[in-house]
DNA sequence: AAGCTTTTTGCGTGTTTTGTGCAAAATACG
DNA sequence: CGTATTTTGCACAAAACACGCAAAAAGCTT
């Protein structure tokens, strides 16, 4: 009681202007205490350093998620990609009540030591990693920490880690099945290393040529091959293809404009599809032909994938989202 | 009012003894009126004919889904696997409030003809497939009729189903790996046609063999050569592989028991890799390697994404969930 | 458009439920 | 085994709820 000794919940009571019996039921989360007395009773135990021997959350403790977000993915041709994430993730936070902190981030400042102390920083008891795959020490230490993470437009191969995605495999293999069947035999694929989730595109893409037989299929990374280089090549007829299918609309609408159009260099037929459905597919001339990716639900279903695990679902769950062909104006059928 | 005329609120109010404006507020699913006195309205107005022009179910209607488990899955070697799903289905539609039915039914008696039946029956809004592709009939009706539709075990490529599976390509691929690792440079993989789930742990197998170059993937097909003619081509050589992958622990088990144990008939270091971690896995003798799938979570996954479409959640969602491997003792290091 | 019938809405009132304190019982701590 | 602390049973005021009444609004008929 005297300043000296530790706080009692009679100390509470007392700060509070309530009864003895009114705390002890509020710091064991009974039911009969109105959620204001009950707050400013847990709010006043934690300032009066007061240790309960309850568990610290029975059951339903608030959720608060902090969400990275790559600036350099914001700010890109991607803008609008992760725009629609972050929209889809509010508004189910919103729903959920889950408090959602977004912060764009420098990708690679996102180190371990960084996402400790946003982590500690923001009380958050979850995060999301938006378009970043995480390295081994992030990896290791959200499972030994037991810290919700979830990756936003990622994928874990090794199946350690919650993550939702665009369909990406079967996207890829609609997209090169649309090729084909407008009588396309020879299609090149415009690629690059290192993300797992475009990875499953070319697997996709893959796929779908294995799957028809007298169709051959090109891969072409863009680490290897500047998209510059690649346009040269084509428009030098070096690799004899009737069709590219490039792994997102930022390339695909740059292709578009270098070999198709009024005064198209290529041959009659020529064509051009990319994924994504971003903005820029639909501002290019002609419209490109490409894959739709719903941003806003694959943001939903982040959030609903964490609210999941906080509520203690331990499976690796791996959500895709289905998507769906965008018919443009660059996909000819020949032959 | 006269039995001739049409039903009016003030019929339904002097059948239950209330007033004109309870019945009004009933129907309008307005706030103010108990749950009890709600329902007896919505009844007796149904009995009575009465046609109001409140959308049927405005927000939060009750939820019922049918599930639809073939037999002879049910029964046969996989009998624990779909128990399994069953099992977490259940749990998962307990805590969301969810009326679950489960039929186990012979699987091609699920024609359109008999879902629509059942589903008018049991007044369901969900429709839970385990382990059964949907025909085109059935697929159209879903997507016209506005029929949540959740396939368990099942994937769609064409990705107009929300479906939860286990993670098929990634843990295939982590099979191989597995197997590669182990030292093995020329593999089988013993798979079968016309499923989506086990062409996914195929393809897992592929990209694993792809990725490892130097190393050499077989597949066979169970359509085109029975287990008993690939155990014969494996004893007399044929093959000259070191390690089969199976498509899954029943045959992957038969394997085992006719390859190995003392006194194999196979070369030193010869290894078996099954599917799904069933029962019979842990019984055999080597105990096998394999995959553990997480039934229960896939079921409890199938509940979620139900619940989401029910909630109005219209992207269709592909569920994974994480598989991982179990080390047994039919693995072995070789050269 | 006036005169019906039917439905919705504003408000008042009886009935539950909720939130809290008091005091006694139970528990922890020396 | 007493004393400080916490929990529990019960009582009661305050708030929320559930409903009816009557007026207003909205639909139908001619």
């Amino acid at each position: 009681m005297a300043s000296g000794k530790r706080a009692s919940q009679a100390d509470i009571a007392e700060k509070l202007g309530v009864s003895v019996s009114t705390v002890s039921r509020a710091l064991a989360n009974e039911i009969g205490i109105s959620e204001a007395v009950r707050a400013d009773v847990q709010r006043m135990a934690r300032m009066l350093g007061y240790k309960s021997k309850h568990p610290p959350t029975l059951g339903k403790l608030d959720k608060r998620a902090l969400a990275l977000v790559p600036l350099n993915s914001a700010m890109g041709s991607l803008a609008s990609f992760y725009h629609g994430i972050v929209e889809g993730m509010r508004a189910q936070s919103e729903e959920a009540g889950i408090v959602l902190d977004v912060r764009l981030v420098n990708e690679d400042m996102v180190t371990l030591d960084f996402i400790r102390r946003q982590v500690s920083k923001t009380g958050a008891n979850g995060v999301i990693l938006a378009g970043i795959d995480p390295d081994e020490d992030i990896a290791h230490w959200a499972q030994e920490a037991g810290t919700a993470l979830v990756l936003a437009n990622g994928n874990d191969p090794q199946m350690r880690f919650n993550s939702v995605s665009p369909a990406n495999f079967y996207g890829a293999y609609q997209a090169t099945q649309c090729l084909i069947d407008a009588g396309h035999r020879k299609i090149l694929h415009y690629t690059y290393r290192h993300r797992p989730t475009i990875l499953q595109r070319r697997r996709g893409f893959e796929a779908a040529i294995a799957a028809n037989p007298g169709v051959e299929g090109i891969v072409v990374i863009s680490n290897e091959h500047s998209s510059k280089d690649l346009l040269a090549s084509l428009l030098a007829g070096e690799y004899d293809v009737t069709a590219v299918f490039c792994w997102n609309d930022g390339v695909a609408v740059s292709m578009v404009e270098a070999l198709l159009g009024q005064d198209s260099p290529m041959q009659q037929g020529f064509s051009i599809v990319g994924f994504d459905d971003l903005p820029i597919a639909g501002m290019a001339n002609p419209r490109l032909s490409t894959v739709r990716v719903d941003r806003e639900a694959i943001g939903r279903g982040v959030i609903r994938l964490l609210a999941n695990q906080l509520d203690g679902e331990n499976a690796i769950q791996q959500l895709e989202i289905g998507v769906s062909l965008v018919a443009g104006e660059t996909v000819h059928t020949i032959a």
